[in-house]
DNA sequence: CGCCCCAATCCATCATGGTGAATTGCTGCG
DNA sequence: CGCAGCAATTCACCATGATGGATTGGGGCG
């Protein structure tokens, strides 16, 4: 029974990156078949009956039906039945175009460099936000998570450290009510940390002076949000993103270690 | 032959609302099945042969075929054949998750406002990667674009000068190496177009005094680009971003314009 | 003129059976 | 022990036929 296959195996659980290189799916291709074909026309233009677009795609109908689920996932297309009836070219919402075109990147061209950069563009957003919208369950809640930080600290954990230290981020985007801008932070944290876990795990014992000034960093910004002071607590986010690099001799863990 | 359907009948070229109210579709709903029983093992792990998940889900095989594709294409399965094989939990990379949850958005919580104030946060890192990247035939481009804006300033054709305006930022995004800041602003960019146009055209003749000293801040953006004076073109972005107010009495049209 | 009913069109889903490809694991041979 | 061949497993795609639902348009009636 290999239901107990090592779960540790990457090739198994993380998906190969599109398309099996070039032998890509007849469904799929398929679908790319009828986005081609709904891009060529108005949205709400008839393209014909699924038989009709299914013997232009050449496929048998089964293929075609999952193609058609896929194209209309994808917001190119809408179905109708009844006479007239059939396939309608669609225009997809400037959020689905968002959305297909992020997931068409390349994992390879978002490196984790430009994650941040991004990331630190949109921090002091997060700030304000939180200093205009945290309530006191919010400021709680990230006590809670200060405190995850501090025994981190304490332990001298990197990587419970990093973990905590991105759950507060986390915690403060939470705040936000712009749900665009709370969707692109938490995701580029999730990518930033995913890949410096999956690069380079912390395994070296973090610097004690590096790991306590980040944390007492931290909590002032925190504290900046409760007190609702607005410049010292942009004026700490741009400290945050500017003072990266440890004062101390040993460069190589914090170049690598993106704190939060 | 209904192929000549006046396209203006928004029902049917916009998608409709996810999933027709509650009558979501059953390959859907098998999918979602399928991705909740991806989230609850780890990745890698076996999940079962297809007819085994099929019979879970409760749908044909037609039906579970469809619902598969789409969990592929969500990459929260991979499918195996031979002995052992079947589908797998697999884990989505933050790229795709990224993407889905832009795809998860509600057009109507994505408000221009907030699409705007992304979009400010980020001008500043594409005028940085502009100063630094710029060839030749970029500048070349830029100055087209700014053509096009001065024409449409003389003609005081609002409609063509926000395009204009839009063609040259876009523009200017293409220089930057970062992809994701590229697919991040260009969709932002589109998203408020979409959005202002299709909420409020604009009609009315726009102010000759506002156009024209819009027009010369983005010119002297470029020759700022062009010079590589960084500090002269952060400055004017700053200024881009915090003078959309019109100095003249009619803020009625200049405040719905989110010009560039 | 408006509304209802019906017929025609087209789709969503179901069911069944088939071929060929890909993968894994075991056995036999050198 | 390593490699090749083969059998079994499982999937990708194909083909066909059926039922019920949704939609559109036309005709008839009040």
């Amino acid at each position: 029974m290999v239901a107990d296959a090592p779960a540790l195996r990457r090739a198994d659980w993380e998906p190969r990156p599109a398309g099996r290189s070039s032998a890509q799916t007849r469904p799929e291709r398929a679908a790319e078949r009828i986005a081609a074909l709904a891009a060529a026309t108005e949205p709400g233009d008839r393209l014909g009956t699924k038989d009709e677009l299914r013997a232009e795609c050449g496929v048998s109908v089964g293929t075609f039906n999952e193609a058609l689920r896929l194209a209309q996932a994808r917001g190119v297309v809408t179905v109708r039945p009844g006479p007239g009836g059939g396939l309608f070219a669609s225009r997809q919402s400037p959020m689905v175009r968002l959305g297909n075109s992020v997931l068409a990147l390349d994992e390879d061209t978002a490196s984790v460099a430009d994650a941040i950069r991004l990331r630190d563009a949109l921090d002091p957003l997060l700030v304000e936000d939180a200093l205009q919208h945290a309530s006191r369950l919010d400021i709680t809640a990230m006590r809670v998570e200060l405190q995850q930080m501090h025994a981190a600290a304490e332990e001298l954990d990197g990587t419970a450290f990093i973990h905590a230290n991105w759950a507060l981020h986390a915690r403060i985007a939470a705040i936000s009510p712009n749900a665009m801008l709370r969707s692109f932070y938490t995701s580029l944290l999730d990518l930033i940390e995913s890949h410096v876990l999956s690069v380079q795990p912390v395994d070296g014992q973090p610097l004690p002076d590096y790991i306590r000034s980040r944390y007492e960093l931290h909590a002032a910004l925190v504290e900046a949000i409760t007190e609702k002071d607005s410049d010292r607590a942009l004026e700490l986010i741009h400290e945050h993103n500017t003072t990266m690099a440890t004062p101390s001799a040993d460069e190589d863990l914090s170049a690598a270690v993106p704190s939060g």
